[in-house]
DNA sequence: TTGTAGGCGTTATCAA
DNA sequence: TTGATAACGCCTACAA
């Protein structure tokens, strides 16, 4: 009932392991015959080359990536651990994934986890609150480590995130375009979080470059759908309302949107910060920023094989750009 | 720069590898101060034990299940990896995934790399064409293999599958509760898929109860959202076209709403199979038959643990029961 | 309470 | 072209 070794395949040929490796790696010389043979027991006895034995002797490295995402269920780190999936795979090697729930604690073990492993490379989705001072001796070691979606806290390393601030630049820019001069912004929490922080610095770069004034009062707080749809009827409520909105995140989006759906309020203009796979459906369709999580798993896929591969280069972070997506929700004049 | 070993810790400390692999595992009696020692030993050196290591001698099994998926962008996928995940990993397993795009040879080409690493059990949600004969031996040996959302084809192994038939039939009953007789169906390419062939086997059943005839002409396919929209359309251009649709899952349900958005027919009802995320905000809101796909996950890894913990009785199908969500779209009357 | 010998399945090294 | 031996890092079995 035992799976067969390399040694049953040696045995059944008459020959030593090291001969089978040799054949099943094609290293070094075999005589024709000999391979012949050893191919056929291979056959004969179903033998699969463990990969365990095989990682730990040669590199002492596993032929594996971590990958941390806070949450598998949610579409933009899954197409990103799909994009990451599908490049590294390439490459011959596996993904092993694990999510954090957008804790520090659960995403520390992971990672130990990972580490215990002896991963060759680590991709980490940063929860809000961690902090990575920990893992500098693994980069000092020369373990690749890619952060995505937000940079690492306390550690320099390679990064991989959306064009944040220059997408939600644009977004405003489209809104201010139409004549709007209060827009409001509901963006995550915490307010720390990097996406949030940046993407409210290109809302604020907008304005200033259309020389509007920056109201604390239109910039509002939603964490999830819910409280995004909180978030929407405080602005409306307000004395001086805005006449349009910027939803920072897809939460946001959906809780801006059902919040405007169900107030009637078809005046109001909307810009989305990433896609939903029904917005041109919504009435109005919901004009957005997209991102390309595909794009970014695959940067970051290639980051890390790049460092794999000896690229000693200074820790680099690249920008994967947004593009407008311009349906309707966005282009509702005040 | 080499990591340290076990063997560095007990020389460190002035004992035996044994010692430490004693005070790390809690195996054995171990004197206070020595375990003190060793404890400062690992922290002093930041020893890390090295599972492959220890996976290799231990159980000749590594501590991880592999998971085959089709897609890991779709959420319902991505939700049911996640339900995985967390329920494996609360007993030390580590998840490794690989996507298959629903072809039978990528899909193989996973399950041959993890059960290369020795992975202890797998987990497939097999693609549409496939056969999974090849697997017999690996059922013999014991390996635990677990088939997710469709049962295997040419072997005998556990499932688990969500109520498609009954679900499909509580979701066409309603419909004609509220005295729709003609009922077009959008489902799946291609049509022998098994979640296709349940699901319309469910909506026969429905119409069979309630006495009313099949007509071949009111079933339609749409893979993807955009077929399922041409096909929405060939449906409302019958002759004696439908009064309600049913679409057979989330790529129908969109392409039915796009479809019906769009030539502004708010007079036809439809239910959808499988909840979307925006289905509340739509105009009707969309009524659905939800699946449970955290359910399904967890079900699984339940499946799989109580098989490695020796129960060797014979394969079981588990149902995962569906919920009718009542929106709107599909109180409409004709 | 601790140590020694041996082996998990593979590959590196050197010799034949 | 092939083999013998040792080693990767850890644990099991047994002995001290």
């Amino acid at each position: 009932m035992r799976r067969p070794t390399m040694t049953d395949v040696a045995r059944e040929v008459g020959v030593t392991a090291k001969t089978v490796s040799r054949v099943l790696n094609d290293d070094g010389p075999v005589a024709i015959e000999t391979r012949e043979r050893v191919m056929a027991a291979v056959r004969k006895l179903g033998y699969q080359p463990n990969l365990m034995a095989r990682n730990m002797r040669v590199g002492a490295r596993d032929a594996a990536i971590g990958l941390v995402i806070p949450e598998m269920g949610n579409p933009f780190f899954g197409t990103v651990a799909g994009g990451i999936e599908s490049a590294v795979r390439a490459r011959g090697l596996t993904l092993i994934v694990g999510s954090s729930s957008e804790t520090a604690d659960l995403e520390q073990s992971l990672i130990a986890t990972f580490l215990a492993r002896r991963v060759s490379a680590l991709i980490v989705v940063p929860s809000a609150t961690g902090d990575h001072r920990y893992l500098r001796s693994e980069r000092v070691a020369g373990l690749p480590i890619v952060f995505l979606d937000r940079p690492a806290v306390g550690l320099t390393a390679d990064s991989v995130v959306s064009g944040n601030r220059s997408g939600a630049q644009a977004g405003i820019a489209h809104l201010i375009g139409y004549g709007h001069r209060r827009i409001g912004f509901i963006g995550d929490l915490p307010a720390t979080l990097y996406t949030r922080r940046e993407r409210l610095q290109g809302y604020r770069d907008a304005l200033e470059e259309a020389g509007l004034p920056f109201d604390r009062a239109l910039v509002e707080t939603g964490h999830d759908q819910e409280a995004a749809r909180a978030a929407t009827l405080r602005l409306l409520a307000l004395e001086n309302p805005p006449t349009a909105l910027f939803a920072a995140n897809n939460f946001a989006s959906m809780g801006a949107v059902v919040a405007l759906a169900r107030a009637g309020r078809r005046d109001v203009a909307l810009v989305g910060f990433d896609d939903l796979p029904l917005a041109e459906v919504l009435d109005p369709p919901l004009t957005v920023v997209a991102q390309d999580p595909a794009a970014i798993g695959e940067v970051a896929a290639e980051l890390v094989l790049s460092r794999l591969d000896g690229d000693r280069s200074r820790a680099r972070r690249a920008l994967v750009p947004t593009r407008l997506i311009v349906r309707g929700s966005g282009e509702l004049s005040p």
